[in-house]
DNA sequence: AACGACGTCAACCGCCAGTAG
DNA sequence: ACTACTGGCGGTTGACGTCGT
């Protein structure tokens, strides 16, 4: 069987999002979470393809994503972590709160790389100064003072101390306020009422089983609420044993979220 | 005003590791 | 062990804005 490609070239959407695209995702991530991007589109009603979806969402629509100029301690920070880890972005924009790997690595581009590139061809000129310098001091007709203001000893040090000052990161490496507040208000008992009081009303598609409740669709309405179990249904039922469901469709988005358990499994 | 050079950054692409069946 | 699939990562691209001539 052959991989599907990860984006159809079919109808997907490319290039900038628009603010309407911007919104379904944002109302869809915030309240149903990404139980699973590649499906996500679907239920969000987007022509995106899942993994434009995450990058969206990660990258610029995410809660408490920072946005502006780059402070010098971030500066200095995502240096001195270059200097250490190299083109780990992830892993240094873990370092800096509301920062994405993607904008630490455009910066690092745009800005830092030339800015150590210049400081270390300076650093150089500066130690063969310094080099000569000491060889001068060390002849015996030279009588300099090595400790003036122009020393190139103080010189490097200073850059030393600015560029590369080791300053122990204070950062909050907890950066996802905004998932505890996600999970607060949608905990089990959330789901729980939400279904019993859908089934109560007898409007939707449902069905329960001892250790889960799901919501689905019997693929027998509109195309909109049969996206996830259209296939194979039957088998699905026989396999949770369901004790009974009721047969009248139900919006997609209603569905997607009432599948708690992968909600817990992508935010844990 | 027009144009090209350059900088910025959102978005895409391909690859990889992890995982489930 | 193998295959299919997913999320994540880093490299790269291209659209757009700014600046200098």
């Amino acid at each position: 069987m052959a991989r599907t490609p990860s984006c159809d070239k079919s109808g997907m959407r490319k290039g900038t999002w628009t603010a309407e695209e911007d919104r379904k995702l944002i109302a869809y991530v915030s309240r149903y979470g990404c139980w699973n991007w590649r499906q996500l589109p679907k239920f969000a009603g987007l022509a995106r393809c899942g993994k434009s979806c995450r990058l969206r969402w990660m990258n610029y629509l995410r809660p408490n994503i920072k946005r502006g100029n780059f402070t010098q301690q971030e500066e200095d920070l995502i240096i001195k972590m270059h200097k250490k880890l190299g083109n780990r972005w992830s892993t240094i924009a873990a370092e800096l709160p509301g920062r994405t790997d993607n904008e630490v690595k455009n910066h690092w581009h745009t800005s830092l790389k030339k800015r150590v590139q210049h400081n270390t061809i300076t650093n150089i000129e500066e130690t063969k100064s310094r080099d000569i310098a000491i060889s001068q001091v060390t002849t015996p007709a030279s009588s300099q003072d090595t400790n003036g203001p122009l020393s190139p000893i103080s010189s490097s040090s200073e850059f030393s101390s600015t560029t590369y000052s080791d300053q122990s990161s204070t950062h909050d490496l907890d950066d996802f306020d905004f998932l505890d507040g996600f999970i607060e208000s949608m905990d089990q008992s959330f789901w729980l009422d939400e279904l019993s009081t859908i089934v109560q009303d007898n409007t939707s598609c449902a069905f329960l089983n001892q250790d889960t409740t799901f919501l689905v669709s019997p693929n027998h309405s509109s195309n909109e609420s049969s996206l996830v179990l259209d296939n194979d249904f039957s088998s699905f039922l026989d396999s949770y044993e369901v004790d009974s469901f009721w047969t009248q469709p139900y919006e997609a988005a209603t569905m997607s979220h009432v599948l708690y358990n992968q909600q817990w499994g992508c935010l844990e």
